[in-house]
Formats: C-alpha cells, sequence, structure tokens
DNA sequence: CGGGAAAGTCATCACCTGTTGACGGGCCCA
DNA sequence: TGGGCCCGTCAACAGGTGATGACTTTCCCG
C-alpha cells in the first residue's frame, strides 16, 4: 500500500510544506547544493511530487525566494530608521529554523539559474519597493544598498568571515555599517571625493 | 599517434597555460560551472591531465584565485588613494581576456569547497596585507571592506544589476563608493549615528 | 645505446542531478 | 455504483561531474 500517509488538515496542505521545507534548505545552502530529494526526505515525500508541485527546480527556488523577501517583511521602519532596521535585520541572531529576509539570496549567487532569478526578484521586491518609500534614493543608490548589505551577508554567512560574525552584539559592526547605509542614501551626491588619509575632515573636491 | 603537439617552448609550459585558461575560466564563470574539460579544451589537452597537474579541481581554484589576487595586483596604491584604486579596480572596463583582482571572487560562493578556498585566500591575501599597510585600519573594518566591494561586484557582474552597470564612465557612483570606502577606512568609530531622514547635512554626534 | 622519468592520452568508473512516464489509491460527485 | 480527479509513488532515464588506473610517447641524461 504505496499512500500510508493520514491526508493532513486542509489548509496545511503538502504544497506548502513543501515550500516551508524549501526555504529553510535554501536558507542554509547554495541552489546547487540543495537537491529536490533532500527537500523531499524532509517533508516526507516523495521527490517527482515535489518537483511537479512547482514545475521545476528553478520554480521552487522563485517560490522560495518570492516568499522570503515579501517587501512587509523588511521595509517596515519608517525612512528615517530604515538604514538601522536594514542592519538589524541582516545581522539579526535567529534560531536554526528561523528565516532572515536575506538567508536565502545571501546563499546562491553561483548557479546561472539562481542568479537570473535573484536579479528579477530583487529588482521588483526590493529596489522598486525601496525606493517608493524613499523617493529620494535613487535606484543607483537602491541597487548599491541591496549590494552592500548582501556582501556583508555572503561574507559573514557564506565565506565565513570570523571579524564579521559579531552578532547583533557588535553594535560598532553594526552602526558602521548602518551608517554606510544613510550615507548611501543621503549624501555624497556630487562626486565629493573623500580622500583616506585625512581622518580628521573629508577633502571636498 | 595520440600525442600530435610540437612541445611548446620552455617556460611556457602546459601547467602554466592550464593555469592562465583556468583563471579566464573562474573569473567569468561560477566554480560549478566550470568544468574540468572546459578547461582542458581550452588549453588542447585532455582533461585528465589537467586534473593531475593540480591534483584536484579544488586545488585548481585555489591556484587560480592564489595567481588572481596577489596583493600587488590591488594593493599598489598609497593610503591615501586606497579606496580610490579599489574602487577603479573593481569598476574598470575590461577586455575579454583580461581579468580584474576581483572577477574570480566575485563569480564562485556557492559551492562549499570555493568558499573555503575564498575565505582562506581573502585572509591571507586582502584582510592581512590590508591591515598592514594601512594600521589604523582594523580587521573587522578591512573585512567590510572586502565585503562591501565584493557584494557591488556580484550584483553588477553576476546579478547583472542594471543600475551599477555605468562601468568606470559613471564617475557619481565610483565616487559614492569610494565615500563609502573611505568611511570604512578611517570615521564613525564609535557608534556615531547617523540618521537617515536628513537629506542636507549629517549629523555628527 | 639504454633506461627512466616526465608529458600526455584513453577509456572508464562511480556518483549525483533534475526530469518524466506510467501507475495506484482514495475521495467526491453524479 | 461508477467515473473522474487530485495526491502521491515507483522506477527509470539521460546527461553531466570529478576522479583514476593503465597505457604510450617523448625527451633527457648517463
Amino acid at each position: 500500500m504505496p499512500a500510508r500517509f493520514v491526508r493532513p488538515a486542509v489548509g496545511d496542505n503538502t504544497r506548502q510544506r513543501i515550500l516551508k521545507a524549501a526555504m529553510l534548505r535554501f536558507s542554509s545552502q547554495s541552489y546547487e547544493s540543495t537537491g529536490l530529494r533532500d527537500i523531499a526526505s524532509d517533508v516526507g515525500v516523495d521527490m517527482a511530487y515535489v518537483h511537479r508541485s512547482f514545475g521545476s527546480k528553478e520554480n521552487l527556488f522563485r517560490a522560495a525566494v518570492e516568499a522570503t523577501l515579501m517587501p512587509d517583511s523588511w521595509l517596515v521602519a519608517e525612512p528615517a530608521d530604515l538604514h538601522r532596521s536594514l542592519v538589524a535585520d541582516l545581522l539579526a541572531d535567529k534560531g536554526a529554523d528561523e528565516i532572515r529576509p536575506f538567508d536565502i539570496v545571501v546563499r546562491s549567487f553561483s548557479s546561472p539559474d539562481a542568479s537570473r532569478v535573484l536579479h528579477e526578484i530583487m529588482e521588483e521586491n526590493f529596489v522598486g519597493p525601496f525606493v517608493s518609500k524613499c523617493p529620494q534614493v535613487s535606484k543607483e543608490r537602491a541597487s548599491m544598498i541591496v549590494a552592500v548589505l548582501a556582501g556583508v551577508g555572503i561574507f559573514r554567512d557564506v565565506v565565513n568571515a570570523p571579524a564579521l560574525q559579531g552578532g547583533e552584539r557588535d553594535t560598532e559592526l553594526g552602526d558602521l555599517l548602518a551608517n554606510v547605509i544613510a550615507l548611501l542614501m543621503n549624501e555624497g551626491a556630487e562626486g565629493q571625493a573623500v580622500s583616506a588619509n585625512t581622518p580628521i575632515e573629508p577633502e571636498p573636491l
């Protein structure tokens, strides 16, 4: 008797459980390292069904990224506090089965498939909403903010740079990064150049 | 007669040609996407030989990254100009078979193998030399500088964020990024907080 | 001339991946 | 009672990967 499962309660359908398992996997491993067989075994379901439920691995990945990067999961703070809340979201300590908004984004770049998906979703779910909320920030600057946040996340979680792993207890790094984001949101618009060896005052150009 | 090649001039031994081909491949594709067979066919050599020459794919990758990220290929400017030269190196337009110092780093994160290698080499070949040259910069800040540069490179070249692809002609983005690097090298040391909604002037604390 | 090491090739192995076709069983509705 | 229909399984496929053992050729040195 192949089908031995008790049918789960309605609303908790298997598709949702697959999606949840995929989000968890993709937020701790790369796109390529994560196999459909892994996700299937997490859910307790045949791999063929995982595949069929979303059409392809790429579609499942897309669904997982979209679900993780909903704008209302990270774009909640007032514009004045956005730089701080972004950094806090990025650096937050988290439990084993929690997922921070940037976790999945940060894990998967290499694969052409994954990076294509990330490109589309970051544009729609991040840059777009960001400039809508903060009209004074250009698309270029918003893109650079994503890039900076992702870069720090990558070196912290994927490359495992120990100097960046202070966690949210390390307020100095957090403040520093928040200042960088604030700078990207506001200043330096007119090609102002700062010299790196004048610790006291920036030299205007 | 299987071996039909004219033996190349001494000094231009095949191992070097393999390494060069690997650098080129790894700087335009990810670690996982790049097959030993590809590299072998670039050189015009059997795949078994490229494998044997370096012991394993991971070793070949390590050699390629090390060769690309020699400190004297990016740590040449005076400390006062370092922030500008780093950004210039990162954003430089390049020919088809040129390799910028960060190109390989930027392509390969996903694979556990590759990111382990990158972790070691970034620490030895970047963070170390950086703080040696600029002692006022802490390891944490140096790590964050790498992270920021890599993040921008990733979104520009791998994720293909159009807003970041102005190239070196886009002086505004370059200046902005240089300012960020300068900030990371000098200022904001004592938890200074900047508010994001004061577009005119930063508020010093 | 002879031998040994190096340079390079060939065929194959073991493994893992996403994908797919064919099938089974339970449920709902007519 | 019967017929779809969705949920889910099973087995297999086709393609690609890095790795290896065994082999041939070439060159250099004594």
